[in-house]
DNA sequence: GTCTATATACAGATAGAC
DNA sequence: GTCTATCTGTATATAGAC
């Protein structure tokens, strides 16, 4: 590859770079053209030389994040199997959790981005359907088995996925290396509480650990409010 | 009430009832002032003799609908009881749908404004709490009354908020008529299928009927995908 | 209060020098 | 390819006549 091809290469990795911290602090639709190339350290005109547009580069980013997951996934196959299993479920949400944590500007942004366009637009079934493709083809295996399902599995599917996308866009902090420890580090003398109230709207932060929402989650799924056969 | 005032009136219901079409068919975000002054008849520059914003119309739409809300329930005491009986979630859930449906115009409003604000601002979080408010007061009896809850209660009824208010916004039509019906009338001789296809995505339009809707997410809500106890 | 006409502000996109 | 400087489109908001 020449100097100059590489040097082209590196603005255009620096672009994205800077555009997924910008999306993460400052949401898609907030963020302008020269908020990314400013943070980039590289001049407004020169974003055009590599995209189109925000929404442009917001599919760029989307083609990086499947080929990163086509490349961790090579060769593990995953044949059909009991999704209502004992911990099937609970290491499935926890997948997803991850994921959506490791691409959460990403995810956020196309959120934001189904959004726009209007709820007639049909935009966000066409996201939600997306999104949970791989999970209704587990739901419609479990029903061709004879399990009674509670309801269509391209519906249930749906609503499992926007539990789990609003959550995230909602609880994902910002910061990528909080919300992995199940508390303050040790050695800590007084650190802030596990949920801080927020001056301006006496809101409190919600703050909860990653497992204990992927734990949650996966107790409603599984065996809904009612929780499961022989408790009083 | 003067006649002067009496027009003045007239207007702001006109610009109020003209924004919630805008809004529902083109989202609040894509609603331009002009488009609703437009829809309304009126001339551009009298919005701002009522309005000082188009988020400002928003709140006052907001009102509006607590203020409605305020005068239905009216008298009906509702005292604490157990959410996970029989028939319960399910006329709860139904009731919630309800809301949504007839004040669609203004929730997906809400939900497209609170994401603007970005993942980080926590309007979104804020959103649901307060939407389900009323669910975490029951959930929290419960969990007084010694039941094991799948989780938190408030993390529980942002869950269960986010997958009602998401699947709302993908899935309630834009004409407060149709969804009702469990079927295409009767003697209409070849009326289109429950699903079309879209022509440019070639994704089915999802027209799930509400009945279908709510008995669903009754039934995962209450026994997840387990399903109920007893079941093979 | 309502209208027409206009001002303000700013994001998106381009032109041309280097 | 990258930069500086600029143009265009458009939504919001205001001014002033009626």
């Amino acid at each position: 590859m020449g100097v100059r091809k590489a040097r082209a290469a590196q603005t255009e990795s620096a672009l994205k770079e800077a555009a997924r911290r910008q999306f993460a602090e400052r949401g898609y639709l907030n963020t302008k053209i020269t908020d990314i190339t400013a943070a980039a350290g590289r001049a407004t005109g020169s974003f055009y030389e590599h995209f189109s547009s925000k929404d442009d580069l917001l599919q760029a980013l989307l083609a990086d994040m499947h080929g990163q997951a086509r490349e961790e996934l090579a060769g593990d196959a995953h044949p059909p199997h009991d999704l209502a299993a004992p911990g099937q479920l609970r290491d499935h949400l926890a997948v997803a959790w991850q994921v959506m944590r490791d691409n959460r500007p990403v995810m956020t942004a196309l959120l934001e981005a189904a959004m726009t366009a209007g709820p007639a637009s049909g935009a966000l079934w066409d996201r939600l359907a997306q999104d949970t493709g791989v999970l209704r083809e587990h739901l419609e295996y479990l029903r061709d088995q004879g399990r009674p399902l509670p309801g269509d599995p391209a519906l249930i599917a749906a609503a499992m996925g926007a539990m789990l996308s609003m959550l995230a866009y909602a609880l994902l902090p910002a910061d990528p290396e909080a919300g992995h420890a199940a508390g303050p580090p040790a050695g800590t003398a007084a650190g802030p509480p596990g949920r801080a109230i927020d001056p301006q709207t006496g809101l409190p932060e919600p703050r909860y650990p990653d497992a204990e929402i992927v734990d949650s989650l996966a107790r409603l799924l599984l065996h809904g409010l009612a929780g499961p056969a022989g408790t009083p």
